[in-house]
DNA sequence: AGGTACTGTGGGAGCGCTCCCACAAGTGAT
DNA sequence: ATCACTTGTGGGAGCGCTCCCACAGTACCT
């Protein structure tokens, strides 16, 4: 018999209240069952649950929220303004893994963008106010000024991707410097001897690593050091068939190219064609990311895996025990975490 | 100057009825002004704004929820089990086109998977709970009870393709019957007399859709009906593969292929070559979605782009609308809406 | 017997808002 | 001058929780 000061809410789902005075307990108690507490004695707990089921109560995440001060929930920034990053596998790869350990609790995600201006002050506001009780954050550049912003908030945040190796915030990584070794050992496996690298951007830390697994593994193979086999890419396609073209340009014997990225070698395939080189007889090529260009390139191509899933889930498991353990910044600092996560080489035809 | 009862909260952010005293007037005056009430003088609303400014004040989205039984939340359902769909551009775009409406309001975007059991069962839990204010679905089967329990629980709520031509929920969609006729159309101008069809899931509407154009093209055209030209293929390579395959067996004789999504077309690429036939030479094909898979195919393949990132904006925009205007349910019948955004053929050198 | 220590429980206070009623002050018709 | 509105404003009540204090009951020491 909905009462007094009924204010349109939609058909008065129970609450708390309701469900204590079901179960014959005081409001404390329920909150103690919802909550897991174990100061609750058996025979308690099972006429609340019962209760609970009865009614088919479900919390107020509001009312809980306020009371609680904390949110249930975690954003996932993503400040790619150029929302290239995220047409990439990479993305909805990574969403997949954050939601599949997300499943697991009781946290909600909340997808953020902050490309634009507006969307950055969007963002500024909306953590200035703590509404999510950790953040993700992908896709970071060097200068960004986010990471910052969030120590200071004193708002928990993982990062996929250091911004530098003496990156501050914890992070979840794939290890780019053994890929990159991998794809280098294969290349020499395969009996290339001038093997060109076409690199990422440098601002990048991923790229810059990736640029020194390619030299260590030259050099620990004895091949001869040879800056003029290195090429600046962008991790785009143009980008890649640009420096491609200046490669063969200055190394026309080059019988191997590594790109930071299948986006990379996707265009650098265009320039190879371009010069009358057939892969891989000719020129032996090898990607990363394994997307599904690498898998329908003609030919396929030999790509770095990188176990994208599970830095995804990686993230959300160290971001909720960061959330769940909320200790002064000072401390937090000592224990710093850096996961670095195995790549994988998956050998197609191009090489 | 903390005072009483401070109970650790992150440096004491400014409230409501700090913001009131600070500008010398009411909590409810306050609240006026940051809703936008126009009932509100200038010198007032000045120097609240004043007050707001130099105190940082922001709102507490918890107790604005738990006060105005709202949550400027919006959800984004994710149903698909495996996670096909997600790794499409299509998803990714979506998501921009969503991400770039939405940031002209303060509603924010939650992103929740549907996948499994459990990650269902807690998605009812959480409309029951109306953590949200409206949701958008996308990809959603026929069988699918996502939208009748949305439709009793009485949240707003848009399909991104309707499930059938009788969908009862605001549905945005692309044309996919205008986007077949295209795509045979550009085979019929470019001289292709034998032109077959791999289709969809044809469970998924916009499958069906798809044949009804791929029908009516022809036969507008003057060409016979062959239901032997058209295998059903399933959007997957594999699917393609065998379909492409089978009328290959069937009908060794045709020029052309229309294939319901370009991983389908890659399949039958695969199959083609297998057989020895050249395409464009022998065999022209096109693909529908105008992913990045079409652009990296060899040869490059024609296919049918849909306008997704409008249609994510055009999905908020209705949503919001519905969100905006709780009419009953009865009257929100008469006038549902079902917008359907035009696609473009991207001609390359498969056809 | 008195103390101390727990365990389980009830319920007051309060989280920061919105809603709405009350009311002061101004405006115009009667 | 009286009444009836309108406009702008203040502040009480209440949203549904969590936190924490108080307290009854039981157990185990001295």
């Amino acid at each position: 018999m909905a009462s007094h000061g009924v204010r349109g809410r939609g058909g008065g789902r129970p609450t708390l209240e309701e469900v204590a005075a079901r179960a014959g307990v005081g409001r404390g108690t329920v909150s103690r069952v919802i909550n897991g507490s174990p100061r609750v004695s058996d025979a308690t707990r099972a006429a609340v649950e019962a209760a609970v089921a009865e009614l088919g109560y479900v919390p107020n995440t509001a009312a809980r929220a306020l009371a609680a001060n904390r949110t249930d929930a975690i954003a996932l920034v993503v400040p790619e303004p150029e929302t290239r990053f995220f047409a990439e596998p990479y993305f909805s790869d990574m969403l997949r893994g954050v939601g599949a350990a997300l499943s697991d609790t009781e946290m909600q995600l909340l997808l953020i963008f902050a490309g634009s201006d507006r969307e950055r002050q969007r963002l500024a506001d909306y953590l200035a106010a703590h509404r999510v009780d950790g953040v993700l954050l992908v896709s970071v550049h060097a200068d960004d000024p986010l990471p910052d912003m969030l120590a200071q908030l004193e708002i928990p945040a993982v990062i996929s991707g250091p911004r530098s190796a003496a990156e501050t915030l914890t992070s979840v990584d794939s290890d780019n410097y053994g890929g990159a070794r991998q794809a280098v050992e294969h290349l020499i496996g395969r009996g290339r001897r001038r093997i060109a690298h076409i690199t990422g951007r440098l601002d990048v830390y991923g790229a810059q690593r990736r640029v020194d697994g390619y030299r260590d593994a030259l050099r620990d193979a004895g091949h001869p050091e040879d800056e003029l086999m290195i090429e600046a890419g962008d991790f785009s396609e143009e980008g890649g068939r640009g420096a491609m073209a200046a490669l063969l340009e200055r190394r026309p014997d080059l019988d191997a190219v590594f790109a930071a990225s299948d986006v990379t070698a996707a265009g650098a395939r265009h320039a190879l064609r371009e010069a009358g080189r057939r892969i891989p007889e000719d020129v032996a090529l090898v990607g990363y990311d394994d997307s599904a260009i690498a898998r329908h390139m003609d030919p396929p191509l030999t790509s770095v895996r990188q176990p994208i899933e599970e830095m995804g889930r990686s993230m959300i498991d160290l971001l909720l025990a960061e959330v769940a353990d909320r200790r002064p910044p000072a401390s937090r600092e000592l224990d710093r975490r850096q996961v670095v996560l195995a790549t994988e080489l998956v050998a197609r035809a191009s090489s």
